[in-house]
Formats: structure tokens, C-alpha cells, sequence
DNA sequence: TTTTTAGTTTAGAATAATTCTAATTTATTG
DNA sequence: CAATAAATTAGAATTATTCTAAACTAAAAA
């Protein structure tokens, strides 16, 4: 059963991390949580909204997919140097994600089986692991 | 023991790659591949080449990049969005990223065991599976 | 309520990394 | 050497993103 994170949810978490449900926060948020686990990028989130009606510019997307991502609603994802992608399932997991569409999936943590951590480095402990498998369209 | 890259070989490798072993090109190869593995970003071996006294524009090392990319002798890693990272390492490895510094250091393949492959999605196949492990400086 | 204030949004300018363009230079071939 | 094809270059263009300072809006105070 899928884990639903309901409208007043989202403004809880909005209050929690200290940011004002605004219009404009309101409805990204409603873009980016109703609805299942997305990616998006900023461009993409930008033209949905303008598509929907609601009154949003870009500079604003940008800031709250920093806010978010800061208050933990949101993960980035890097997959492609030059292209910051948004990940609202902010569970661990790891992606897939194909080179030549731009597609990116999920792949849940428990798929993952067994890794033996290396050491970190001097002064430095483990924040994250990232696994991207890189995938191409099959031959034939 | 460490496998040397003699400059002779990069000659090879970039005659192989049909590419004219141009002065610019020798030169850049030389910084990269003598003297141990290395990641560099576009404008730190531009620098790199300015400082030694050669003779190269920032696209001309954009160009060498990614030409030495497709011909293999290179690989590009994507640890940050907006900032590409290519590193000297080609052989299956890993890496450690260190969020604050910028710092990226290599996890040798054998230090990763045992790794439950995902299914690729339908019509696609694995190219390569990257891991990244972000460090930070440890608290305390 | 109004007024105040502090946080938010915005358009457009600024920046950073990268790519493109068209002219010039250089390496290879005949 | 001369011809030709490829490579290099400066600087313009592009793309994603961030910044700025003015206008707006939500929350708090009066």
C-alpha cells in the first residue's frame, strides 16, 4: 500500500520547516505530492504550473525546490552535469536512469543487497551512497 | 604496482581514436596521463595548461575532453549538476565525493562486493553502474 | 480591523559552465 | 611544396541557475 502524503500534510511540513504556505508553495507542493513518486526539474515543474493556470515564475520554482529539498521533502538527484533533477521520494533509495531519454526510475533500497562500505576518508564520514545504473536502449 | 601510460601510448591511443596528435592534444594527454589518476574539471586543466606555459584555449580543452571521453581514454563523472569532472581512472571503479571541498577520490571495483543487479527497464540494458558515496567533514 | 513588519515573489539582470561559429592556422596527403 | 582536410581560436551565443531590488502578501501588533 502506497504511503499517501495528503494536502494538509504538506502544509504541516511546510510550518515545520519554518516556511509560509503561500500560494504559490501551495500549489507546487499539490503539484509535486498528490499524485505518486515524481522527478522533475525546475523547467518541467515551471511549464506544469503555468499549463495548470497557476501564477508562478521560474525564480520562484528554483526557491522552493531548494526549500523543499532543504526541509527534507525533496531529494536532488544527479544524474546529468548540467541539469539538476528533483526527487520527491525522499526514502533511500537509488535510480536508474536511461542516457538517452533523460527517463530516470526508482529502484527501492531492498533491491540493493549487501554492499560492504569502503572507508571514508580522513576526517570525513558517509552522508550518502548513490547507485545510478546507466542504462542504454537494448540492441536489436 | 602502478601500469604506466607512456606518452608513446597516448600517441597510439589518439591515432587509434582518429585523432591528429595535434600539439594542443599531446600536450593536454601528457598533463592528464603522466603522473598517476587524476580529475579535473574543464577550467582547472585549462589553468593547469596555462600556468605550464602552453599555448590552448578553454574550448580547444572542452573539445580534447570530450574526444578523449569517446575514445575511452577518459571518463566523465557526475558527482555535482553544473560542473563536469573527468577523470583519468577508465578501468569499473567508484567513487568518494566529498560534498564541502569538491574533493573526489576513487573506490577501487574489488572494495564493492557482491552487488544485486536491478532489472534494466524493458527495451533498455545496464551501460554502467555508478556509485557514489558523499562524505562530509565528520562532526566533532 | 487597520497598520506594521518581515518574509515572499517577481521580472529582469547577472553569472557560470558549456557550446557554437566562422575565420585562421596547422597537419597530412598528393 | 601545394592542396585539402582537420583543428584551433576568440568571441558570441546558449542554457541552467542565481541574484537583485522593487512590489506584494501573510502574519503579528496595535
Amino acid at each position: 500500500m502506497q504511503k499517501v502524503r495528503p494536502y494538509s500534510n504538506v502544509l504541516t511540513q511546510l510550518q515545520k520547516a519554518g516556511l509560509r504556505p503561500t500560494r504559490q508553495r501551495l500549489a507546487l507542493a499539490k503539484l509535486l505530492f498528490e499524485g505518486g513518486d515524481r522527478h522533475v526539474t525546475a523547467e518541467k515543474l515551471h511549464n506544469e504550473a503555468v499549463e495548470a493556470g497557476i501564477k508562478v515564475s521560474l525564480a520562484t520554482v528554483y526557491n522552493a525546490l531548494h526549500q523543499f529539498t532543504k526541509a527534507d521533502l525533496l531529494r536532488e538527484v544527479v544524474v546529468e552535469s548540467g541539469r539538476a533533477y528533483f526527487d520527491t521520494n525522499n526514502t533511500t533509495h537509488h535510480h536508474i536512469f536511461h542516457q538517452a531519454t533523460g527517463d530516470l526510475y526508482d529502484i527501492p533500497d531492498n533491491a540493493i543487497s549487501s554492499l560492504a562500505l569502503p572507508e571514508a576518508p580522513e576526517g570525513t564520514e558517509i552522508d550518502r551512497i548513490e547507485i545510478i545504473v546507466r542504462v542504454k536502449s537494448s540492441a536489436g
